[in-house]
DNA sequence: TTTACTGCAAAGCATTTGCAGGGCG
DNA sequence: CGCCCTGCAAATGCTTTGCAGTAAA
């Protein structure tokens, strides 16, 4: 991995690693404006796309199809509701040695993965019936 | 889960369920129409939101942000590069356990889960060093 | 008749692209 | 001096919504 980043690629990294939650490009533009770190909105969704690439920063999307970004290195994963969106964290994750083992076994470069959970919350599952 | 599916849904639901691969809303759509079931888009989508909410229907973003659908009941994972996009079928799973004992272990329904490995695939590794 | 589904066209919106200006080496 | 990064604004394209017509119960 190389370390060379440039400057909006280094301040939404610096966001994203102290931000303890998932956010969205759109966050990352309005926090950095906030932080006087303005960077446009198209150099933001570059630097995410280029962290990717460098196995830095992984991506999620969400069931209204809006994408939500964290540090790569960050390991949790979710039940979400078909019907109200909102996702719940599962704490637990027992796919790192499945993973190490693919990473082995093929010339494929995996930097991370996701696991997810999909269905009804218990209000909606009464309310959909 | 209850079995009342309107003439849309129905359609739409076979379609899925007679192909082997997943497949895009506009797909469905065009494929719907190619056989003589015309439907129009707008009720594509709202057929795969309802299918989805009885937990018929899965559903998996693909890296340009489109969707692809499929039915819920098979089990199939990827491993997805970052950089071209492509998506390498996984033809394991070792989560049925975990999902049956999330089930049981909270109120929540779930209906499907999505596993998903990103990095970089062999060409691409090498051109994006 | 009453409710729910469907079609069409317009609207919405996150993301991407083109291009020109500016910074860095 | 040259190349890459950035900003801005326009374009893209999938998906959703409003509304009126239609089918189903």
């Amino acid at each position: 991995m190389k370390a060379k980043l440039t400057r909006g690629q280094q301040w939404v990294y610096e966001l994203l690693t102290s931000t303890s939650t998932e956010i969205t490009a759109q966050d990352i533009f309005a926090q950095l404006q906030a932080q006087g770190r303005s960077l446009g909105l198209a150099t933001v969704y570059r630097a995410i796309k280029a962290l990717q690439l460098q196995g830095l920063v992984q991506a999620r999307s969400l069931t209204n199809g809006e994408w939500v970004y964290r540090p790569a290195s960050e390991d949790c994963h979710y039940l979400t509701c078909l019907n109200c969106g909102r996702s719940f964290p599962l704490d637990m994750c027992p796919l790192n040695g499945l993973e190490f083992s693919l990473q082995h076994s093929s010339p494929f470069t995996i930097y991370y993965h996701t696991l997810e959970f999909f269905g009804l919350c218990e209000p909606c599952s009464v309310q959909c019936g």
